[in-house]
RNA sequence: GCGCUGGUAGUGUAGUGGUAUCACGCGACCUUGCCAUGGUCGCAACCCGGGUUCAAAUCCCGGCCGGCGCACCA
């Protein structure tokens, strides 16, 4: 039922999100979220800090949205969201400069070069558009970055960037993090605040922000870790949309259990199976519809560069639904969370970059003994003997004694080194073993070999200190690899009131509500005196708000208008209960009651003042399993005479 | 970013080269009825800048914002 127009103008006037700086004409992918949609927001994020921190046993961090640069050189970040566009001036297709250029010349790596250079290079090489084939020659090369930057500090200070997501703030700090968790694996770390891209076309409100908040956890587990327990979860049905099945014109979604999905191979990392089984039934806590909902797999082509394997939630939104809620038409699908498996992708960037530890040490069940070589060069011999070389020299030897030990038994070694005079180069320290996607690097040494010569040295096999030692080791350290769930939270929040919106009858007036489940309602209660001009029902309304409100619920007061204009108020903003202050309430025998209607229903209980608080606290609390049905069997019904319904001509949407 | 299209009270709309219609809404008072649309009164708008014109909210140009299509969405 949600056409997106009425939903958008219900955000609109009742105080969800609108566009920001309407005052200045606006400003395109920036929201801001009214009362109702920064409370609507908070219990999201409430609700996902219970269930994926605390239940989890996660720690949660707050790192700063501002990083120096270097962390973005570390996680790809400034290649991959520094592009060039050079816009074609006949048929005005942007294409990627860089791709142009290393398709069309023998230059593999275009990404880094400067722009003019760029735009040279289209002109010599003749570089035409691929759609219309008109000559791009003189056409300006433009960067664009989806990075915000900034300056930290004053002058020159140095380039910073907001960040384009949270994760990297987890993993430059989980040399320290790993402290917190005493060094054993796994244990996860979540984040939730906001992220910045700055979006070429921002469209769609809510759905794509330049500032954004993301909930994010790391989940950090050793490369061979067998996964969790499913047991929590086996059974949970997942509706999975695996990346062969879209691929296929038959295709579609399967219903699978967490179980059933990993014994028949669907989902290949336990990890992922058990954190989408959580995912989905957190999803329906809050108020997804389930029917609405799917996980789709990322086709190989589409994964980010860190990602192995990912698996995105997500919610078709804008489409109109039967009385049922089933049988949704139209509407399109967005992404709401990806479930990713990064690998050890960011931590060895890391490492690398930042030359720190960024390994868990995780012992042996049993102590190894093994054979390890070194070579300790008595540099004094080497120093005088090689001077500047002496360096590549002890490097040369130290690589020579992994390879072929052997060359250590007669009483001399001999090992090329190169003599440019200039220090080896830094890739020595590349031998620990990790594959990097430096492939292409290692590729210009011969280029590098212009002024330098190959020189063949000897070296008493004494002077390099050559030892085969038996040593004991009782573990290893390891880079963890990372599975990732991130949760864009301004997503969620559309969805909730997307599958929220609800058109139906009440005493055959039409009306319009939000089904939001009471834990992530705005509010909570809405108190009014029946009427208002009886000054004891005024008093006593009050009274009740001031005591839920000290109970720690939201809670709204409202006397203006008459009493079904009022409920159609709160219907409308999603409150799910209104309690109800009249004369037979105050004036019968014993303690003062209130009614307490529900919602979706509009049906009513009355109950005593004093139990108000307890029970609305229960009906919000999403592990009491209370609803309003089991009110109704402890308190007396209330029979209004009013009865809600859909409405019998339900015409489609236009 | 390109193309098409639009921008009028809080929201949705009508309309015009001479400052604006209606509805809902909101407020006050009356009414006090358990499910919005009883009564009276009131509040509140032509996106921004430039041009044409005696006069521009209206016509033209540019900008900003929205919608749709394309592109983009590591």
């Amino acid at each position: 039922m949600a056409d997106g127009d009425d939903l958008a103008e219900l955000a609109k006037r009742r105080g969800f999100f609108f566009g920001s700086v309407d005052a200045y004409g606006g400003v395109a992918g920036f929201q801001t979220y009214g009362p109702h949609g920064a409370s609507l927001k908070d219990n999201v994020e409430t609700a996902w800090r219970d269930r994926f921190t605390v239940r989890e046993g996660n720690h949660e961090i707050e790192a700063p949205t501002v990083m120096p640069e270097a962390v973005f050189d570390a996680s790809g970040h400034t290649d991959d969201f520094d592009d060039m566009l050079v816009r074609c001036g006949a048929c005005q297709t942007p294409h990627r400069a860089d791709h142009l250029i290393e398709d069309e010349t023998d230059i593999a790596e275009a990404e880094s070069m400067p722009t003019a250079e760029a735009e040279s290079l289209i002109a010599e090489a003749e570089i035409v558009c691929p759609e219309c084939e008109a000559s791009l020659a003189g056409e300006p090369v433009e960067s664009f970055n989806l990075m915000f930057e900034t300056e930290i500090g004053p002058g020159s200070g140095q380039a910073g960037f907001l960040r384009p997501e949270t994760a990297q703030g987890i993993f430059v700090e989980f040399p320290r993090l790993k402290q917190y968790a005493r060094n054993s694996l796994p244990f996860g770390v979540t984040q939730i605040g906001p992220g910045y891209r700055n979006e070429i076309s921002p469209r769609g409100g809510l759905e794509r922000l330049r500032e954004f908040t993301m909930a994010e956890l790391e989940q950090f587990v050793h490369p061979e870790d067998d996964g969790p327990s499913l047991e929590p979860v086996a059974d949970v049905t997942l509706p999975l949309y695996p990346a062969p099945a879209q691929a296929d014109p038959d295709g579609d979604v399967r219903e699978l259990t967490v179980a059933d999905a990993v014994s028949e191979g669907v989902l290949t990392s336990s990890w992922i199976a058990y954190y989408l089984g959580v995912a989905r039934r957190w999803y329906e806590r809050v108020g997804v519809d389930v029917d609405r909902f799917r996980f789709r797999q990322h086709n190989p082509g589409e994964l980010a560069h860190y990602a192995s394997d990912c698996w995105d939630a997500e919610a078709l939104i804008g489409a109109s639904v039967d009385a049922d809620r089933a049988n949704p038409e139209d509407g399109y699908w967005v992404e709401i969370a990806g479930f990713a498996y990064r690998g050890d992708y960011d931590l060895s960037k890391h490492a690398k970059h930042s030359e720190r530890r960024y390994t868990v040490f995780r012992e042996y069940e049993e102590p190894q003994t093994v054979e390890r070589v070194t070579v300790d060069p008595d540099m004094s011999v080497l120093g005088p003997e090689f001077g500047g070389d002496a360096g590549a020299v002890r490097d040369a030897l130290e690589t020579l004694a992994e390879r072929n030990p052997d060359a250590f038994d007669d009483e001399e070694v001999t090992v090329e080194i190169e003599t440019d005079g200039a220090p080896a180069d830094g890739d020595a320290s590349d031998a620990d073993g990790d594959s990097d996607t430096d492939a292409a690097e290692g590729g210009n040494d011969s280029d590098a070999g212009d002024d330098s010569s190959v020189e063949t040295v000897t070296v008493d096999t004494e002077v390099a200190n050559f030892t085969v030692e038996e040593v004991t080791e009782s573990g290893e350290h390891v880079v963890p690899h990372v599975i990732e769930p991130s949760f864009g939270v301004d997503r969620t929040v559309l969805t909730l009131v997307d599958h929220a919106y609800r058109e139906d009858v009440v005493d055959e007036e039409s009306r319009t509500y939000l089904e939001l489940d009471p834990e992530v309602a705005p509010t909570t209660a809405a108190v009014f005196p029946l009427v208002s001009n009886d000054d004891r029902l005024v008093a006593l309304a009050g009274e009740v708000a001031q005591t839920l409100r000290e109970h720690g619920l939201s809670v709204t007061e409202d006397e203006s208008g008459s009493i079904g204009r009022r409920y159609r108020r709160q219907d409308e903003v999603g409150t799910p209960f209104c309690v109800t202050v009249d004369r037979d309430g105050i004036e019968s025998e014993g303690a003062e009651t209130v009614t307490l209607r529900e919602r979706d229903t509009a049906a009513q209980v009355r109950l005593p003042v004093a139990d108000v608080a307890a029970e609305l606290t229960a009906l919000i609390d999403a592990d009491s399993q209370t609803t309003f049905a089991d009110l109704t069997e402890r308190y007396e019904v209330v029979e209004t005479g009013t009865r809600t319904g859909v409405a019998e001509t339900d015409t489609p949407e236009p």
